[in-house]
DNA sequence: TTGTATGCGTTATCAG
DNA sequence: CTGATAACGCATACAA
């Protein structure tokens, strides 16, 4: 008896309107009986759904919900690049972490967009997907582009670690001011020759010595503040650019600094601390110990698999954090507020990887 | 005279209504327009995208237009685990990258959904959320429930590498035979006494030696396969579990194996990569050279960082591909076509890791 | 507590 | 090539 799917005609899916009607109740009640908005009597509710099961009806249509509500629950995460190399970044892997869990205690869930035209024709885009709200990592001149086209719907924006304009809120790291202090560190235990391992300058991923008008062509914030942090205690470092935040980027960084025995460096600030566990493995291999014979610093403090027993001494930044001030922001503006950058400091930690300048 | 952004009231965003209007078209025409679904006098062309511009209209609104279509664009996927753990494991990275470049090319959008009821109150879930169809990564008990909700709404269900009933979808590997093949190599080479490191048996992540009993309990397929595979060559193997498949469970597995030195096996098969990476780091630790008095051979086939000078032998598995083949059977599906499953097959890859049983 | 009425912003269909 | 019309399925203000 409650085997035939559709009591009427079996073409269409039951909608809440039909459940209403089989219940004996007006589609308000029953629409209140799926959302819980309003207080609804024990029997009617029951009834309701017994009604909704019988008739195979699984709860209101999220399309029509959304169009009436206004709202899709749904906020696109914006990466430049693709997922694969993204994911290979454990930072971003722990800011995403905390992204999620910020935006689920919000409600939303995550829609992971590459900002990439060339995906499909028809492929969704920050400019046609149902969100209520985009987060970008990172910002790409062509991602400022993309970005007016939210903007202009109206929806509420935050970038992390990028420059989306003046208006609006970034969640951002103290880069510079931690990088300075890593180099204090290294130059208070004596070094004088101090090499710097820096991320990719652009998009372009070009590696090796860095002339000064590359360096001035840095568009990557991230590289350029960090870079500026190592500069102002050393100016005249060395400076080498991987193609990539990779152990083997900073394999291949590391042999090209410890290639000349004559002109090495006595210390190595690597912007991230995958790099920096490829210079030590550079350093092992050209017979140098770390830290006796060379310094090799980080940055970002994760847990790198593949540095055996050291302790990498680096700047430990907030990444799980930053992505959960994320969702808060998105929240906020989401309520109708505004929502403020918000800067993040690094935390300053001394590991083994550290010592004093080989005398 | 054309400053003023709203003709009538200004409270309003305007709709294609609007522009219509303002255009002095049908809303139909103004439709398609922007949808480019039919031919249209470029004329009236220009003048609806003037007037456009001109009233801040930037392109229909995705929910509504969603409702209309019966199609958001966006299709779930669903993860055991946190991401910050499915995204440790570089064979998930590359599959759900090939995942989001297939279920691009169909026009699809990835919403990221844990499967964790625990979130938030009205965070998303595969039952509430607006999606076309839905990707499960994996497929625990707790999720069989939660999809039973996706199946009523009748949205198609693709899995990797998970069971989730017999009408659902599957890819998969040919777990089974690419490590018997691993195995029946090491047997040729000579070696007698072998032994393996599993993936986790279950969510539990026990570590160590495994009885009986906990392999017969074993809930996760992908281990059972491939450990029935080696059993298929090597019966009475010795079997030790990882906690999860990084370089540190392999470490900690390795010293296991390798702690008595009266009785260590000749060979060692790791469910993964990244396992056999730190399996090799405990042989090195404990005075064994690689190959020579001891071979490992990973599963899986994908660059680990950390290995040095070695390549693995190991079974290389189609990562992206699995991916891809999912969004290509997410869209016959949409098409309404039936989807069968999927098995696709490793590639066995002699390294340098496997040699002759030491005499 | 329940029901009534209305509109959310589109787009498919079909006739012109 | 363009226009009129009719849903799409629901949630809310307000009245009862």
């Amino acid at each position: 008896m409650s085997l035939g799917p559709d009591p009427v005609k079996s073409r269409r899916r039951a909608t809440i309107a039909d459940v209403a009607r089989a219940a004996g109740v007006s589609p308000s009640t029953a629409s209140v009986v799926f959302s819980g908005k309003a207080p609804v009597a024990e029997a009617t509710r029951e009834r309701v759904l017994a009604v909704a099961a019988d008739l195979g009806y699984t709860g209101p249509d999220p399309r029509a919900a959304s169009l009436r509500r206004g709202r899709s629950g749904i906020v696109a995460v914006a990466l430049e690049e693709h997922l694969r190399t993204a994911f290979l970044d454990p930072v971003k892997t722990a800011m995403m972490d905390g992204l999620t869990d910020g935006l689920a205690e919000l409600g939303a869930g995550v829609l992971l967009l590459r900002d990439d035209p060339g995906a499909g024709p028809d492929a969704p885009t920050l400019a046609t997907a149902p969100i209520d709200a985009a987060v970008l990592i990172g910002c790409s001149p062509r991602m400022r582009e993309t970005l007016e086209a939210v903007r202009a719907r109206g929806l509420p924006i935050v970038v992390i670690e990028g420059d989306a304009g003046d208006d609006v809120p970034r969640i951002e790291l103290d880069n510079r001011e931690a990088a300075a202090q890593i180099a204090r560190h290294l130059l208070a235990l004596g070094h004088r020759r101090a090499a710097m391992v820096t991320l990719p300058f652009d998009s372009g991923r070009e590696r090796g010595d860095a002339t000064s008008e590359r360096i001035a062509a840095i568009t990557t914030p991230v590289t350029r503040e960090r870079l500026e942090g190592v500069r102002e205690v050393y100016p005249d470092a060395r400076v080498v650019s991987a193609g990539a935040s990779m152990i083997d980027e900073g394999l291949i960084a590391g042999r090209l600094l410890f290639a000349d025995p004559e002109d090495r460096p006595t210390a190595v600030m690597a912007q991230s601390d995958l790099i920096a566990a490829g210079v030590i493995r550079a350093a092992e291999e050209a017979g140098l110990q770390v830290p006796q014979d060379v310094s090799v610093a980080g940055f970002d403090g994760i847990a790198v698999d593949g540095l055996g027993e050291h302790v990498l001494t680096t700047a430990v930044q907030p990444a799980a954090e930053k992505g959960r001030a994320a969702g808060a922001a998105i929240a906020r503006m989401l309520a109708g507020e505004q929502a403020a950058s918000i800067r993040f400091t690094c935390t300053f930690r001394e590991g083994t990887t550290t010592g004093p300048a080989p005398s």
